[in-house]
DNA sequence: CCCCGACCTGTAACTTCTTACAGCTAGTCG
DNA sequence: CGACTAGCTGTAAGAAGTTACAGGTCGGGG
């Protein structure tokens, strides 16, 4: 069985070995044999910061990266690009393109005949998803997969909070750690509105310096250079709130 | 039961009534007799969208609002304010402190004894709950809710994909369908990134005045009136990705 | 052909932001 | 008390962004 203890068991894990062996035992209780899943934290937009946790074949793993297929893959489209929230199933009518459809039945020779990919969004912009697959391939394993549809999503969030405690958090998102002071986050957050030093400054009825003093200390504390990489980074560092 | 079809089926839903009525039959398949779903954008960081579906009593959700109790709700400090993407159960541990024991006993008087909320969050930023609850108060009813935990995930997904075709898109993300052009995207990035316009101008090999220009262009198009406000709209609103 | 729209470039005046130097008050802690 | 910190304020020079005016190429469609 699928309890929640087996989920919660994940939220202990203190390292990436833990993170994998935890997956791999709630996978196979699902009825799947393979999974992986892989995270985007956009902590820099020219350079985001990946994660892979992956349970695949290491053959169909190293197929996927040469032939390039993560810029075709329907599922990522569908779970990182597109920022759906929705599962999406392996089917035909998913992988409707040339391309797609070759790769597919590639996976197939690997031992992923079906399976489903699940999407998971953090709070800080990150963009997951976990993909489920097994070798059997019949109609039945279709059935599996829609009646395991909902544990399976249960199991993205799950894995999804576990990983951010034991991986973005540290190497991601260490700049998460700074303090701003409440002076500092309402000064970004109008900041952030496109408002000018003065406006500011009326809004929070104090002097222009002040608030040019708090977006400097801000920047400063996060390490950028200017007020508009500072309320970026404040935004998606979470480091401000509405 | 509980299958994609009638998941799918919120999907095509046209107007607010049409979801109010799918969502109330998938809880009530799932064993639930009261829901409520609550979604907030920050399309205006200090002004931020929300959109509340109700399937809760009047009563209480009145007196909830009178009580100012979404100040002190754990569930909404978990799904909405913590970012968070696993659910929570309605239990003593969750209701931890005086202020919220007294809410959880009120809502008790009202018909909603046992319960959970599950969050899902959008790729734009938007931070969405989904609770469910019943007047079933046994331990009977709580393993109800741990079993049924996967499909109440699912049916949160699916709500919130939902709610986004046709109230958010609409109404909160007006401006997404503006579109950027190829380079406009480019020069925002960078300018996210924190870059000046001679820097955006090396990068990509043009002239400080058409840098200018694009960002003139890109702010004009989202109604902004300078750079910073241009960019944290242009991330918000998911017009530029990486 | 000419018109139109998307993309690109230059100059110049003006506004806003950034930074360095200097100093204030209020509260904490040894 | 005195040292120390956090928070706040002023001045001024230079860097960066904004806006208005003026003009360029290139491709598609009437």
């Amino acid at each position: 069985m699928t309890g929640l203890d087996m989920l919660e068991a994940l939220l202990r894990c203190q390292t990436v070995e833990e993170l994998y062996d935890s997956t791999s035992r709630l996978v196979k209780s699902l009825g799947y044999e393979h999974f992986i899943y892989g995270v985007q934290v956009n902590v820099s937009l020219t350079r985001p910061y990946q994660f892979v946790l992956s349970g695949y074949p290491k053959e169909w793993r190293s197929h996927y990266v040469e032939q390039g297929y993560q810029g075709i893959d329907p599922t990522v489209e569908h779970c990182i690009r597109d920022r759906r929230v929705i599962p999406i199933l392996w089917d035909r009518k998913t992988f409707g393109t040339r391309k797609a459809a070759k790769m597919l039945g590639e996976a197939k020779e690997c031992g992923l005949a079906s399976g489903v990919s699940l999407a998971v969004h953090g709070g800080r912009g990150e963009a997951a998803m976990l993909s489920l697959a097994t070798s059997r391939g019949s109609r039945d394993a279709r059935q599996d997969v829609v009646a395991k549809l909902g544990e399976a999503q249960l199991l993205a969030c799950y894995l999804h909070e576990a990983v951010q405690r034991v991986v973005l958090s540290k190497e991601a998102l260490p700049l998460a750690k700074v303090a701003l002071t409440a002076r500092e986050q309402e000064c970004l957050l109008w900041a952030a509105e496109g408002k000018t030093t003065w406006e500011i400054s009326n809004i929070l009825h104090t002097s222009e310096r002040t608030v040019v003093f708090h977006l400097q200390n801000a920047s400063r504390k996060m390490g950028v250079s200017n007020r508009r990489h500072a309320v970026v980074r404040a935004l998606s560092l979470g480091l401000v709130r509405p």
